[in-house]
RNA sequence: GGGUGAUUAGCUCAGUGGUAGAGCGCUUCGUUCACAUCGAAGAUGUCGGGAGUUCGAAUCUCUCAUCACCCA
């Protein structure tokens, strides 16, 4: 059956995965032959995830460097699977019960709420899976992993232990200090209501304002506030004024102030350090600070103070021993009524009018409401507009609220030193290196990592509390038992170790709780009247918190591995060898990986990190939603093949530098495909391919034709091209190489050279002919596998009875033994001869049909031998049909500029003198800048003495050869002139 | 403000000291036997500006300009 003029990916994609998938072909080992393990562990996808450029980028050069070392024999293991994204989860199911009309999250309970998030997982959470699936991905899917399995209350299919070894890292790390938990602020995510990381929040520019607020002075204190100023900007007026003017974007957190700061040095305040203000409002009467933050040039360089709602403030406080008092609920609004931190030191009526007006407000209507009374009350002092950051939440989009809560934290200093060390020491590579430099800088500067989330789909934390015991042993409690700052704290891998540890530091039996309300309000039957006793168990509670989902993720090595057992994929595959991933994440996960890791089993998790550009839009943008210029790589595998989508990623994917995409690009690398495609189909109808019995790969014929032998040799060279570029991570050169070989050597080149040996030549020449292009196919198709899967693998299987799948076919090792220099000095004369002549009758206006004699004279004896050798092939290929020897080449004809011999086309009466003296000229004229600038060369004395041997060498032979090539066309130059 | 990178053909980009390249686009020609998702031929560059190092610089150094990204 002939073959079809193109390949139908549509068709053939899903029958070959699914084909590949049912073999085992990509399940950890397959096809494995050396002792040598190669394994690259997946950048977990979100869960709730869908497959975008990013990831196709991502995943098509894992899944190269995944497919080469497999068929390279290597042990290989790519490991996929999923991150449980605790935000974005549970936004999503979330979103999707209020669509519904179902309960919320919080009618639901939280054990009711995890029930549906698994099911949602079970059902949705494999979208990512099939799309990846469709790029070619070859994952071991059987062990897909997934950061949450194993938790409590997972359903069948989801037994993994990932969240045994998450717990077993806190414990550990618990244990050794390296995990404590703090009253902080914290990065406060007003709409999901958690805590969120540094990471988390983007900085955006919004347009806003300064507001300056008057806070009056007390005891009569004043400072000499300017009035006028002269030209040059200096004060020549001033006045005594009785209050401060500070300045805010954020007037709502007013009510929080605890201080006002002023610049030591600052000689316009300096006198009124240690006095204080009235905070208007609400009466409380706040110190004037010396503090160095408050910058004399900027505003009016006194700055209100609010440590429990932003960072430097809190610094500010902290230095200055201020009060910090939280005037914020968890959804940022207003928090005054019943917040005794907030009336204490207030002037009580105020505070009432401040609850009644302002209790429960957001925090932009409170905002407004107190800049409206600050207008109407004469404490305004003005407005200028301001463009200024304001973080936000980089899931939820809202600004978020600096909060002062009980957090947890890894402290990221104890453990960030071996991470840092790795690098240092190359034990980790990271490339293209420049990232290095960032990597550095971050660990070099990291901050505490706040790993608790204020959600419920997520690990959550083993620690349970306490009340703390009190002098005097025995039954003694603590009596404010259920604030999370004073309870003692206890922490354990599961409820038996916690019992055992409570029990132990009690001396007495223990229960654990569901709730901490439910657990004070048990132990509140324990605080009896002295003497009396009660012998019920004391109760404990556990912290509702979870864990972080990038926690999780950074053990994802050794977690995927079945960590904490010893399993045997453990032991060979970690460390695991590469990492492909985004600079995006390298703080968020890399950094985290390398930390961990080291941290819990004292090794790097991988030796080469390799870190890829972003996959931007053809002018350069940022792919995003809201510009509406994303490209969905499914929709470009509908239009074009997954291969072409691939190859396009690949030949773009030069070290260090974002990547442009365009639809034209890929539609020019589907038709690379086509061309390879008809390469076959030619093959095929010109019996290439009839030995039908079963192989594995086609082998190698001893080549007598020049044409065979130079092909051979550039495949040889093609493999070792690719074998480097593979090496060193340059997938765009791999990707370059394979191209031009492919349609500018075998298809442009040897399979026209192929066809008067096929049509006229002798059964011996058809023989091995046949032999050497099917042999060259199967090595374009092996070669370019790792990068074109699916129309390689096709073609493995139309071209032959293979014995095993293209997917592990053996990759070659020849190489320089198979180049013969002589036959790549022929060929190459050859193509030269043809192009000159091709191009000659070209400009001549030569119908192309036409078959043209040839003269020669002054043939040296390589010439002639390459000329007789190929005689077929370059009469062909010119359209020439005869060559004839002359003394002398008459006047009227077209020179053709090769070495070896004067080469011309007897035109004459067709030959347009003027046009053949320009195209002479022009020529003469290039070879001629070219040889002044190698003469010149050549002549510097310092030249010769300096440059290498095998430089001058060349430049020497470079220099002879132009000038010979020159005088030839000076001579046909002389030959046109005298034609007149 | 700090850091990193970029600037090469109309466009998108390779090219780390030794003859300036590729793909796309463009112009002309070509459908008889692999492919029009094709073939042949052709045009197109003071390698961002300036200075320096060197026998020799797109490449190394400095400087200026413009742009992008990351961090504050």
């Amino acid at each position: 059956m002939p073959m079809e003029k193109t390949f139908n990916a549509a068709e053939a994609e899903a029958r070959l995965y699914d084909a590949w998938e049912k073999a085992g072909c990509f399940t950890a080992g397959a096809n494995a032959s050396r002792p040598e393990t190669f394994c690259i562990m997946i950048p977990p996808p979100n869960v709730t995830g869908s497959l975008h450029m990013g990831h196709a980028f991502n995943n098509t050069l894992q899944d190269i460097l995944v497919r080469w070392h497999r068929m390279r024999g290597f042990d290989t293991l790519w490991q996929p699977g999923q991150d449980h994204a605790g935000i974005a989860t549970q936004m999503v199911v979330e979103r999707e019960l209020a669509k519904a009309g179902k309960p919320g999250r919080r009618e639901m309970g939280r054990e009711e709420f995890l029930k549906t998030v698994w099911e949602w997982k079970q059902q949705s959470g494999g979208t990512i899976i099939n799309q990846l699936k469709r790029l070619g991905a070859s994952c071991d899917w059987s062990r897909n992993a997934f950061t949450m399995s194993g938790a409590p209350g997972a359903p069948e299919g989801e037994e993994g232990n990932f969240h045994d070894a998450v717990i077993k890292v806190f414990v550990d790390l618990y244990d050794k200090g390296y995990i404590y938990r703090g009253k902080r602020l914290v990065n406060w995510d007003p709409h999901f209501e958690t805590a969120i990381s540094d990471l988390e929040v983007e900085q955006v520019e919004v347009d806003g304002a300064m507001w300056r607020l008057r806070y009056p002075l007390e005891d009569g204190a004043t400072w000499d506030r300017p009035t006028e100023w002269d030209d040059e900007g200096n004060v020549t007026a001033t006045e005594p004024c009785p209050y401060l003017v500070v300045a805010t974007t954020r007037p709502e957190t007013m009510l929080g102030d605890t201080g006002v700061a002023v610049h030591p040095e600052d000689a316009r305040y300096k006198h009124l350090i240690g006095k204080t203000v009235r905070l208007p409002l609400c009466g409380r009467s706040i110190p004037i600070v010396a503090d160095e933050y408050a910058d004399p040039a900027k505003g009016t360089g006194a700055v209100k103070i609010t440590p429990a709602h932003d960072f430097n403030d809190w610094e500010v406080g902290q230095r200055a021993g201020l009060r910090a008092i939280n005037v914020m609920t968890t959804r940022a609004a207003m928090f005054l009524k019943d917040n005794r931190d907030f009336a204490e030191g207030c002037d009580p009526d105020l505070v009432a009018k401040a609850i009644e007006r302002l209790d429960g407000a957001d925090r932009y209507a409170a905002r407004e409401a107190i800049i409206n009374e600050a207008s109407d009350d004469g404490w305004l002092d003005g407005i200028d507009p301001d463009r200024h950051m304001v973080p936000h939440g980089d899931r939820s989009k809202v600004a978020i609220e600096p909060y002062l809560t009980d957090q947890w934290f890894v402290d990221t200093a104890k453990i960030v030193e071996p991470a840092l060390a790795a690098v240092r020491e190359g034990r980790t590579r990271i490339l293209p290196e420049q990232h290095e430099k960032v990597y550095f800088h971050w660990l070099e500067n990291i901050e505490p990592w706040c790993i608790s989330r204020q959600l419920w789909w997520g690990h959550q934390i083993p620690v349970w509390y306490g009340p703390k015991k009190t002098k005097g042993g025995g039954r003694s409690f603590s009596v404010v038992f259920g604030r999370t700052d004073t309870d003692k704290e206890f922490c354990g891998a599961n409820e038996e170790e916690i019992r055992r540890i409570a029990e132990e530091y009690y001396g007495e039996s223990v229960e654990l709780c569901d709730s901490q309300p439910e657990a004070v309000k048990r132990n509140g039957r324990n605080l009896l009247p002295s003497g009396a006793v009660h012998r019920t168990p004391i109760a404990l509670y556990r912290d509702p918190d979870v864990l972080d989902t990038w926690f999780s993720s950074g053990l994802w090595p050794i977690g995927t591995l079945g960590w904490p057992e010893d399993t045997p994929e453990l032991q060979k595959y970690f460390p695991t060898d590469v990492l492909i991933t985004g600079f995006d994440i390298i703080f968020f996960w890399v950094a985290r990986m390398m930390m961990m890791q080291l941290a819990v089993v004292d090794r790097v998790p991988f030796h080469t990190v390799y870190v890829h550009a972003l996959v931007r839009d053809e002018k350069g943008k940022k792919m995003s939603k809201s510009l509406g210029n994303v490209l969905d790589p499914l929709d470009l595998i509908d239009e074009f093949g997954a291969d072409a989508v691939r190859f396009t990623l690949t030949a773009m994917a030069a070290m260090g530098r974002d990547l442009k995409l365009s639809t034209s690009r890929i539609a020019g690398y589907r038709n690379f495909g086509t061309k390879l495609w008809n390469a076959a189909r030619f093959a095929e109808m010109n019996g290439v391919f009839s030995d039908e019995s079963p192989m594995e790969v086609r082998r190698k014929p001893d080549a007598s034709q020049t044409v065979n032998r130079w092909i051979i040799g550039e495949t040889a060279k093609v493999r070792q091209a690719v074998d480097d570029a593979l090496e060193n991570y340059r997938f765009n050169d791999a990707a370059n190489a394979l191209y031009g070989f492919v349609w500018g050597k075998v298809c442009d080149w040897y399979v026209e050279f192929s066809k008067p040996l096929l049509l006229d030549g002798s059964p011996e020449e058809q023989r091995e002919t046949r032999a050497t292009m099917a042999w060259v196919l199967d090595q374009c198709l092996i070669l370019l596998h790792p990068i074109m899967p699916f129309i390689t693998e096709d073609l493995w299987t139309t071209t032959a009875t293979r014995k095993k799948m293209l997917v592990h076919a053996d990759w070659p090792t020849y190489g320089a033994e198979l180049i013969d220099p002589d036959a790549d000095r022929e060929m190459n004369w050859v193509i030269d001869l043809i192009e000159e002549i091709r191009s000659a009758r070209a400009q001549m206006g030569v119908p192309a049909g036409a078959q043209i004699p040839m003269l020669a004279t002054q043939i040296d004896p390589a010439a002639r031998k390459a000329w007789d050798r190929n005689e077929a092939l370059i009469r062909k290929l010119a359209r020439v049909e005869s060559l004839s020897e002359v003394n002398d080449l008459p006047k009227g004809c077209v020179t053709i500029a090769v070495e070896g011999g004067s080469f011309a086309l007897p035109l004459a009466g067709i030959v347009d003198v003027a046009a053949e003296k320009t195209r002479l000229e022009k020529s003469l004229a290039k070879l001629e800048k070219e040889l002044a600038g190698l003469t010149g060369r050549l002549n510097n004395p310092k030249f010769i003495d300096s440059a290498p041997e095998d430089v001058v060498e060349e430049t020497r032979d470079l220099a002879a050869a132009k000038q010979d090539e020159a005088a030839k066309l000076r001579a046909a130059l002389a030959r046109l002139a005298e034609l007149g």
